[in-house]
DNA sequence: CAGGTTGTTCTCAGATCGAGTATTTCTCGG
DNA sequence: CCGAGAAATACTCGATCTGAGAACAACCTG
């Protein structure tokens, strides 16, 4: 009977109390692999192990507002423009923080390549990682992580997020990839390029050619912005996977 | 910092106190029509309003847990074996209840018809609505409803989670009038028909058929039950809207 | 300059889709 | 008991989309 039941019992300081933090699965793409931005811990629960940056939810403040704050602290503010932020999911078995009963709201970012996060911010111990490197974790993180690419990766297919990874103008190349890092799986050149322009609103031509060919070669690529769309009609799908069975 | 900037400095009391509830999104259909679960609150805050199934987590209890507890107090249990149950998203804006800040993780449940709920359970006043009329909710449980009846819609889609829907052995066409109502438009039955055979563990043939016709005529159709799959590959797509840009 | 790489466009066969038709088997109201 | 209408299922056809590969020119590096 939504919170009536509990409200109408509630006693303050009856019930153990309880926190809501936020933790942010933020994405990018460096040197052509998918990072993930970790913090050291330096406290008891997990000293010294990672863990994905996140805090306590104020008490006047939302959590969306909650999550974009940890982020901006961690990364360095003004970069934040361009970041895609939503929520993924919450965790909150009991246990999962040995101390007290800690919900968690993960909140999943998209941002393009930006700065060493260890110079702005007051975090100190933050730096981006590799996926594949981001194991062991403190608490529950593990889970999260993985959580957070597997929506990373259907995300790709069906909106057109993966161009908050690129810069504000990119070539058709750079945006495939950027689906090939996330995905893990090289694809086919010429297909992307006629899908993704086929796509409507998917990209816009900005009419200009870069300055440079390829690093080893090959026809300088026209250059590209985000176009307006927020959905892929038709989605650009994964390659088959044999995970869709069991 | 994941938890440890506000643990080390936590001081029970010190901060004002919170509450974590689950909300649930059930949704079945009745009569051809999609209808959520609703119940009317009796105390103060938007007292004689309805709202969604929900109530506090207990201190030792996970989300998952919390939540089917709900549903199974307000639907009655027995039936519960092929409910699925999944988190949907969790709202924390303060000011949604006017006493404290709560945080509501809210679930979406699928069900098979069920018997009215008012029979059994403690739950007096919970009743299916037709989801066009469960406007006007306490709470912000309106936004909460239609993020459900969006994500229902899209799950069809790329999930067999229409079979939860249905009894243990259905007809395609029980399986298109599903898909029909939840969706809000007609399906072409051939097609339909062509696609879900096609999909490969969406279905499986029992070998029987039903006792007797349509309503209003026909042969007596062949049944089905669920097949093994767990993402529909090839996705039975919606009809195309036009929302997918702006 | 030569060889290798890349951006971009084409081709072609196979799968898929929307729409419509055909056929057969029912139910139901006279 | 009959005939009309409805539904289950199968089939057709043209348009579209997809994956795989080839072609070609532009461009880098050495």
């Amino acid at each position: 009977m939504g919170e009536k039941e509990f409200l109408a019992s509630y006693d303050p300081g009856a019930y153990p109390a309880v926190a809501v933090t936020t933790d942010v699965v933020a994405l990018t793409i460096r040197d052509a692999r998918l990072c993930v931005l970790l913090v050291e811990r330096a406290e008891h629960p997990f000293a010294g192990r990672r863990a994905l940056p996140g805090g306590f939810v104020r008490p006047d403040e939302g959590l969306d507002a909650a999550a974009l704050r940890e982020l901006a602290e961690e990364t360095g503010v003004g970069a934040l423009e361009r970041v895609h932020l939503e929520q993924l999911k919450t965790y909150g078995n009991p246990g999962r923080d040995p101390r007290m009963r800690v919900f968690s709201v993960a909140y999943l970012a998209f941002a393009p390549s930006l700065p060493d996060p260890s110079a702005g911010g007051d975090a100190a111990g933050a730096y981006w990682v590799p996926v594949e490197e981001a194991t062991n974790l403190a608490f529950d993180h593990d889970d999260v992580l993985a959580d957070g690419l597997e929506r990373a990766r259907a995300k790709l297919e069906y909106t057109p997020l993966a161009t908050t990874f690129a810069g504000d103008e990119f070539t058709i190349s750079e945006l495939r990839q950027i689906y090939a890092v996330v995905w893990g799986e090289e694809l086919h050149a010429g297909n992307f390029h006629r899908k993704v322009l086929s796509v409507p609103g998917f990209v816009e031509s900005t009419g200009e050619t870069a300055t440079r060919g390829g690093e080893r070669g090959g026809p300088k690529p026209k250059l590209y912005r985000a176009g307006d769309a927020r959905l892929l009609h038709p989605a650009l799908l994964r390659p088959t996977r044999e995970d869709d069975v069991r």
